[in-house]
Formats: structure tokens, C-alpha cells, sequence
DNA sequence: AGCACGCCGACT
DNA sequence: GTCGGCGTGCTC
């Protein structure tokens, strides 16, 4: 009401036409002018003709240069306005990461009917719109259409069940969980700004986080939680139903573009105040953010490999920083920027060291592969064995892990040297039994029957598969312990969603004595009565090239070791390696994360590598090699001589070609107070590649090599 | 990003 | 003689 008034008094009879600039979610770093005689804001969306389509841009300056036939501004929206923290957010994102503003505002409105959602569903009927007449629109009706669907709620309505007095004053129970006095005293060093939760699983990360959420519910705030992949969004929505009886919005790409509408214009408006998602949510439009939680802050899959290239966890700190609102990191086993960042003072470090209930981390043995095996052609050492039978007899569950789908990754002729490989990616075709016979492409995903006779030699009997993968690891653990139940946990067996709860439950029920699995049973999955991990091929990402593969194989075996135990009762992880001396398995074998780390930035430092300096990836591409390694010859020749910085390459992608393009990249690197993005957005700008070829750019590439 | 304009091969 | 391939360029 007061708004009403305050308009009719400053406005004029006549308005004057202001010209404004607006940034439009397309592929350009371009402003646009429009006029407009509708009073507006820096940060309203407001719906512009653009061609001859009509968009959704956001109102960047009041005030532009004026463009002859200016176009005018259709419509203001209401229901939400960018803060001035959150364009601050977007101008460092793409400061930061060399996205182009208009990229990065498409993913603020992925689908742009999130902002007209509700008005387009909720004229079916005339009767409802009396209803939503009385009704405070939009108001909380929302969030009852939001809990129990449309339909039901435009039902009790209709029948009178539900009057607007109700439906505006419902209130959300909240509650927290039991904290020990560990999780309690930690929960006073969460600062304003970002903060690391360290602690093992079980440690109770997720309840001091369920803890700090509630004070931030209680203020009328949305809370996001960002989880590194869909599949664990569930748990997540679970756990926070205990204590939470709110509306919950979800957001990642797997949802329908039905869902995509609803939860965006939900988490839009602030209807839905926690928040759960994949990485793409952290670059939404929220009403009031109030806190950004990161789960499993180290995982690889927050940086976004296809599409524009950015960090879900450095976005989301960004973005707390920018927008003054506290940022959670959590996670076992720090990434080495994270770690890094906590020892030069830039996030508070809280530390949860003891697991619930008296819970103990598993006993690690390591176990020698070359001298252990039963034979060359066995996977399995004899201690695995005796361990896994003596779990099978007390009825334990036991966890074998290789990291590996299908049977074996090299389907081979030893009569002709035939081997099977994709014609699209360079690399060599996966043999897989299940559920259908098949060779297949790990990258691209080509298929082909598996052939009968090799198709060079003919021979039939010379055909040999070398390397193994979960089905071959099934067949060996069938053939010395046939009474076990096995099952086989891989992204072909469980290809969805439901088929991977209903195993999980399964598993549960103790259907299962020994499971087979590849990374998917890294993440987050709780296996109540797994009490022995076995990993079949310790060393199997182990490249002296790759300064990653340290810190990714760790985060991995940390993860599938944890597994083991339940309760009071420790579990036992058995690691089969060749490089026993390894210091990799020597902290591990201790538990002693710190001192790995510590190691791995050594390394870093020794060869200056992130996080100690700046690092960004040109990636050129296309389907001719001959062209593609020429312009980046070419482009690396562009980069004007600079002391401060130094290019490596051009250097052809470790996988080339892959899905027929070849790629060939460039490093460029600087320390790490030099404004490196300033000096490649300038270099960019005046270097064009032709068309047939693609120039990727890529801020802290998650792969150095 | 879309969509139009524009210049070269296989068809009624 | 046209129909249409998608290569370049503009959109306030």
C-alpha cells in the first residue's frame, strides 16, 4: 500500500522516456540501450525486443549511449530484483573466469520462462483466478502448491478446505540436530565469510551444517546447498526433511523442464528457502541468500568441463564474499587449493576429529600385488581372499572396488596385433558383458556388437582381453567363493536413478554379501553393514605426468575406505599396490591427510603449479589436425612478450582426437598476483580463429596436462 | 545465442 | 533456370 502511494507522488504526469543499458543472456559481453518510460532499477529484469524475438535482460546501467531507433522496454518484472552484491557476483565472475557477461547471465536464467512461471499455469481456470484475487498474491500460496502440488491445493480451495488466512500464516517447523560438545563449540567458529569443515565421515559435518542452516532459516533467509552430483541431491533433501518441514527447492540438469520452471521461479521469488543442488545453482537468482553450504568441496565434478568453464566451489565462495553471506566448505579430504587457502589465513579452519559414537576409522593394510598374487592372472591377492571369506562367514558385507566399467578396457588379437579402438576418440574400445555382450567407447559412448573373429586376422581362437574392470573382478570373486551373492555397482548396471535406490536398498537388506563397484560407490552412499574394503588396483591413476593424479587417487581411497564400519565396530581396508613405498599409501595407511597434502603442494611449489600460480587452458579445436595445431602455433605467437608470463605448448590433448576433433592446448601461466585474465582477454580480442575451428578458454584448468 | 543475408552445387 | 547448403554478421 505505502508502495502505491509512494509512486503517485513521485511520478510524474508525463513521464520522460530514460535511456537505460541492458545485458542480454546471449553469447556477447555487449550492452544494449533501451528506452524506457516504466521507472526502473540497476539489477530489474526487464523484457526487451531483441531481433525479431522478445528477452529477459537485467538493467546494467540507468543512463546509456544513446543509439538511433532505440527499442522500448516491454515490461518491468516485480517479483525479483539482482542486489547490488549479486551483479557485483556476476561482474567477478566474469572478471574472473573470462566467460562473457551475456553467458553468464544465461545460466542466472537458464530457462528464461523461470520468471513467468506461475502466471502462465495459473490462468486455467476462472475460478481460480477469483480465488488468487483475495488471495495475498503470490504470497505463500506458492509454498502450499510447492508442498503438495497444484492440483490438491486448487481442490481444497475450491472446496473451501483452505481459506488465504491459512495458507499465509502456515510456519515451517524447524528444529536441530543432537550436537556433541565438539560439534557445538565448532559451530562458534564459523565466521562471517568462508569456512572449512574438516572431519572424517561420520564425523557429524552435515549435522553442524543442519545446526548453522536453522539460525539462517530462522531470519527469513534461503540456504543453499550444493552437492558435486545429482545423485546426491536425495540424501541431502532427506536429512534436511528431520529437522525442516519447509519448502525445498531443487535444482540440477536432470530436472524436467516442467521442474526446471517450477523449483526456478520458487527459488526466485524465495518460496523455496533451502535449496539443494548441483553446481549450476550457485549462479541462480535468489531473493534473499543467506548462507552457501559446499559439500564435498574437493570433488572434481564442480568444475565444468563442457559449456562455460567455471568452479561451482570457487563461484560460491565468490559469491558469499561478494554478497556478505557466510560459505561453508565441507569435506574428509581438502582439495590442495582449499588447504592451501586455509593455511594463508583466507578461510576460518574448523576441525571435526572424532567420529560419532565412538566409531573408528577402518585398519588399512597394504598389500604388495606383485608378491601377493595368486598367479599373474588373478586380481586378487590371498589376504583379500581370506579376508572377504572370513567376512562372508561372519556375515559381513565386504566392498570391492576397481575403477573400471565392463569387463576389460583392451579387446586384442595376439595373432595379428588387432586391437580394437573407437574411430572417433583415440582410444582403445572397453569390452563389457553386461547386461548385453558389447564394445564400447568410455568417452563417446560408440558401441559395437562384439565380432566374432577378429576383423583383420579372421582368427577366431587368438582373441584376448587385457586390463579388467568390475565384471571380470565378479567373475573371480564367483569362481573362488560361489556361495557369495555378489553385485555389481557401475554406472551400466545402475543406468538410472530408481534402479540405483532400489540396489541401495537391496544392499541394505543384506541381499548382497560382497559388492563390486566403481566410483559410484565413492559418493556419499551409506552401506550400514559394510564392515572390509578391498581396492583391487591401488596405483591405477598414478601418472608421474599428471600432478593431479596424487590428490585425485587419495580423495578416491579416502572416500572408498571410509566405507568400511559401522558403529563400535572398525572396518578393515585391504589396498593392493605395486608401489607399496609410495608416500601416497604411506599417509593413507595413517590416516595422515595433513602430511599428504603438505607433500603434494611441495610438488606444486617445486614446479610451480597451482595453487602458486595462475594457470589458464587455450584449448584449440576442430576436426582438422593440420589446422588446429597451426592456429595454435599461430596463437601462441599472438601473446606479445610479457616477463611476467610464461606459455607452455602448444601441446595435443592427452585423449586426441576425441568425439573427431582434435584439440591441441596452450598453458598460460603468471604468478599469482598478476592479472593474468586482463592480460589473455586483451591478447583474445584481437586474434580470431576461423570458424571451423573453436577456441575454448579456461581459467584454473582442473586437468594441467 | 538466433536469425537473416549471401554466395556456390544438384535438381524439377 | 531454381532450391538450399551453412559461412558471416548483426541485433539496441
Amino acid at each position: 500500500m505505502s508502495a502505491l502511494i509512494d509512486t503517485h507522488v513521485n511520478s510524474e504526469p508525463f513521464p520522460k522516456p530514460e535511456i537505460i543499458s541492458v545485458l542480454l543472456p546471449i553469447h556477447s559481453s555487449r550492452f544494449f540501450s533501451y528506452k524506457t518510460t516504466i521507472p526502473v532499477r540497476i539489477g530489474n529484469c526487464v523484457k526487451v525486443p531483441f531481433g525479431s524475438k522478445v528477452l529477459w535482460g537485467m538493467v546494467w546501467e540507468l543512463g546509456a549511449p544513446l543509439v538511433p531507433n532505440l527499442k522500448e522496454v516491454i515490461e518491468v518484472y516485480s517479483q525479483w530484483i539482482g542486489s547490488p552484491g549479486f551483479i557485483a557476483f556476476l561482474r567477478q565472475c566474469s572478471d574472473y573466469t573470462l566467460i562473457p557477461l551475456g553467458s553468464v547471465l544465461r545460466m542466472v536464467f537458464p530457462v528464461p520462462e523461470i520468471l513467468e512461471w506461475p502466471s502462465t499455469v495459473l490462468q486455467c481456470t476462472p475460478s481460480f483466478s477469483n480465488t488468487l484475487r483475495e488471495c495475498p498474491w503470490p504470497g505463500t500460496f506458492a509454498q502450499w502448491v510447492f508442498a503438495y502440488g497444484l492440483r490438491r491445493v486448487h481442490t481444497w480451495i475450491n472446496n473451501a478446505h483452505l481459506s488465504c488466512k491459512e495458507m499465509s500464516t502456515q510456519s515451517f517447523f524447524c528444529s536441530t540436530p543432537f550436537l556433541t560438545d565438539h560439534q557445538e563449540a565448532s559451530l562458534g567458529h564459523i565466521g562471517s565469510s568462508t569456512t572449512f569443515i574438516e572431519g572424517i565421515t561420520g564425523a557429524g559435518k552435515t549435522e553442524v551444517c543442519l545446526a548453522y542452516m536453522k539460525d539462517v532459516l530462522d531470519a527469513g533467509k534461503q540456504v543453499l546447498i550444493l552437492v558435486p552430483e545429482i545423485s546426491l541431491c536425495q540424501q541431502w533433501i532427506q536429512r534436511v526433511q528431520q529437522y525442516y518441514s519447509g519448502p525445498i527447492g531443487i535444482w540440477h540438469s536432470g530436472l524436467s523442464s516442467k521442474a526446471r520452471k517450477f523449483h526456478g521461479w520458487n527459488i526466485l521469488t524465495g518460496y523455496a528457502s533451502v535449496i539443494i543442488g548441483a553446481r549450476s545453482a550457485v549462479m541462480l537468482g535468489y531473493s534473499n541468500l543467506g548462507m552457501i553450504a559446499v559439500d564435498e568441496e574437493h570433488d572434481g565434478s564442480y568444475k565444468q568441463a563442457e559449456g562455460p568453464p567455471y568452479h561451482g566451489r570457487d563461484m560460491a565462495v565468490s559469491r558469499g564474499y561478494k554478497e556478505s553471506i557466510p560459505c561453508l566448505l565441507m569435506s574428509a579430504t581438502p582439495s590442495l587449493e582449499s588447504y592451501w587457502n586455509i593455511q594463508h589465513n583466507r578461510y576460518s579452519h574448523v576441525i571435526l576429529s572424532q567420529r560419532y559414537g565412538n566409531a573408528q576409522l577402518p585398519k588399512i593394510h597394504l598389500l604388495d600385488i606383485k608378491q601377493e598374487k595368486v598367479s599373474s592372472k588373478n586380481l586378487l591377492t590371498l589376504p583379500l581372499r581370506e579376508a572377504l571369506q572370513q567376512n562372508l562367514i561372519k556375515q559381513e558385507q565386504s566392498l570391492l572396488f576397481i575403477n573400471r566399467r565392463g569387463y576389460g578396457n583392451l579387446w586384442i588379437c595376439y595373432q595379428c596385433g588387432f586391437r580394437a579402438s573407437c574411430g572417433s576418440c583415440s582410444i582403445w574400445l572397453s569390452v563389457h558383458y553386461l547386461p548385453h555382450p558389447i564394445l564400447i567407447c568410455h568417452y563417446c559412448g560408440f558401441k559395437m556388437p562384439l565380432p566374432k573373429r577378429c576383423p583383420q586376422c579372421l582368427g577366431e581362437k587368438s582373441l584376448r582381453i587385457w586390463g579388467a574392470g568390475v565384471e571380470k573382478v565378479n567373475q573371480e570373486v564367483q569362481s573362488f567363493l560361489p556361495q557369495a551373492r555378489t553385485c555389481i555397482l557401475s554406472s551400466d548396471v545402475c543406468s538410472n536413478s530408481k534402479l540405483l535406490q532400489t540396489t541401495l536398498e537391496e544392499i541394505q537388506n543384506q541381499q548382497y554379501d560382497i559388492l563390486i563397484g566403481t566410483q559410484l560407490v565413492a559418493k556419499g552412499h551409506h552401506f550400514p553393514n559394510l564392515t572390509l574394503v578391498g581396492i583391487v588396483d591401488g596405483d591405477f591413476a598414478l601418472s608421474h605426468l599428471d600432478l593431479r593424479s596424487g590428490e585425485r587417487l587419495y580423495q578416491v581411497l579416502c572416500q572408498v575406505v571410509g566405507r568400511a564400519g559401522r558403529g563400535d565396530i572398525p572396518g578393515n581396508a585391504y589396498i593392493q599396490t605395486s608401489q607399496l613405498q609410495h608416500p601416497l599409501f604411506q599417509y593413507l595407511e595413517r590416516h595422515h591427510i595433513q602430511g599428504f597434502l603438505q607433500e603434494e603442494l611441495d610438488t606444486r611449489k617445486k614446479y610451480h603449479f597451482p595453487p602458486y600460480v595462475r594457470l589458464a587452458a587455450l584449448t584449440v579445436s576442430g576436426i582438422d589436425e593440420n589446422s588446429v595445431h597451426q592456429y595454435s602455433l599461430l596463437l601462441k605467437q599472438h601473446f606479445p612478450q610479457n616477463t611476467s608470463v610464461e606459455i607452455l605448448g602448444p601441446a595435443p590433448s592427452p585423449i586426441n582426437p576425441l568425439r573427431r576433433r582434435w584439440r591441441w592446448r596452450l598453458f598460460v601461466k603468471s604468478p599469482k598476483n598478476y592479472r593474468l585474465q586482463d592480460y589473455i582477454r586483451n591478447t583474445l580480442n584481437t586474434f580470431t580463429v576461423p570458424s571451423w575451428l573453436r577456441l575454448h578458454t579456461d581459467m584454473d584448468p582442473y586437468d594441467f596436462l
